[in-house]
DNA sequence: TTCATACTTCGATCGTAGCCGAAGCATTGT
DNA sequence: ACAATGCTTCGGCTACGATCGAAGTATGAA
């Protein structure tokens, strides 16, 4: 008598809200951790971790382990092509979702990725670093030049002090609003580091933007051209 | 604010298993009243009558009044569609209500989604068409050339009387034991109806499957060589 | 009218799933 | 070594919704 899919298991999985705002927040194609998709959720990480867990046995998201961050994203396209259409059907019914906070476009042009820059302005500084010669790219691998080097230098960083530390000094990280990468590692934090010391910049308080004075944009923009 | 499609509506429908067996039920594109629903689905009628008006008011069914019938289908071809869509990605993940029964290898080779013809036949239809030429598969969308209206017409379908429907003559719908597209929409709908009257293929009692007749097959698959 | 059928609404029970605090691992940085 | 961070597991609490019996409404037939 019963046969055929199981619609029921898919059905409850993207049913609660929490889960579906989850895989909301992953339809940008870029994976996060848990903590952030337990913020997008708008419940405790203990919590969020067992509704990833059951997206995972359900074949909706993968994780994929990288150093003491668990980044989860959508499973594959087809994942992302079933969501679309439970949107488009959800939209041609009128349902839409209301949610509490207004959602910041400053986001997408500054925020804050673990420790680093993100967003528009990101991935901006890293192009113009690879531009004028100062980081080279090597594919997935960056690294500074000499000429790099004393640039840094001439803005107050000293970059050479632990040797020992395991952390490479330059890495790309994938940007989700921009889908290109932008600066991380000692460097990238170093440097955000430095914007907010210069009094440029400063954390948003509820959320992960990064904003700007206007003295600081200006001194930004300067200090990076495309 | 608000902020997209809310997924987790439609999500919450689908993922009861007692109104997932009805909605797996009126895939068979027949209406059917509130008791069938009920026993398709293992729950006494007022339990059935409560889940029918969720789906109603969520707008994945529509009911007719007729006497003291009332009679429940699916709202519309989206909502068999995304039905069939989800029935995909859950076979994709080898989530099944119940283990390859008896009449699952039926369900395979023909099977009735919402309107028209799924399963191995209904791909090999499409295929064949296209194939042949009568239609042009553009990446996601569908045409008849002229080569196809004329062939058409040699098998008794008039393909052009309603000039106001909505509802494109071709479409792809996506399959989910075969993982292919086949074909939807007025020309798919009118192709399963032509079958029957000719004799050739009858709807299963109690299954979504179709079953040909020994003529039946044999015509069918000399009209659709692959 | 009265009875029978088909379905809905009401009320109450009960199971399960979501939720969070606290504790437990795992990895990284100092 | 130790501390800090990110995430998972465990246990108990709570609330929502699925379920069914009983009663109510609507339609059709005798």
């Amino acid at each position: 008598m019963k046969e055929g899919p199981d619609i029921a298991r898919i059905g409850m999985l993207i049913g609660d809200p929490a889960r579906a705002n989850m895989l909301t927040a992953l339809m940008g194609g870029q994976a996060l951790t848990a903590t952030e998709l337990a913020q997008a959720a708008g419940v405790t990480v203990q919590t969020a971790s067992s509704h990833l867990s059951k997206l995972e046995d359900g074949g909706l998201i993968a994780q994929r382990k990288q150093g003491r961050h668990r980044y989860f994203a959508l499973a594959d396209a087809a994942a992302g092509t079933l969501l679309e259409s439970i949107m488009g059907f959800a939209a041609s019914r009128g349902h839409l979702r209301h949610r509490p906070g207004p959602k910041d476009p400053a986001l997408r042009k500054a925020r804050v990725c673990y420790d680093h820059l993100a967003g528009d302005y990101g991935v901006r500084m890293l192009d113009s670093f690879v531009a004028r010669g100062a980081i080279t790219s090597d594919g997935e691998n960056l690294s500074v030049t000499a000429q790099g080097h004393s640039e840094l230098a001439g803005l107050g960083l000293d970059l050479s002090p632990p040797a020992s530390n395991r952390r490479p000094l330059c890495k790309s990280c994938l940007d989700w609003s921009e889908r290109r990468s932008h600066l991380a590692g000692t460097l990238g934090k170093a440097l955000l580091q430095h914007f907010m010391e210069k009094g440029w910049a400063r954390r948003g308080d509820e959320s992960r933007a990064v904003v700007f004075t206007p003295e600081g944009e200006r001194q930004f923009l300067s200090l990076f051209p495309i």
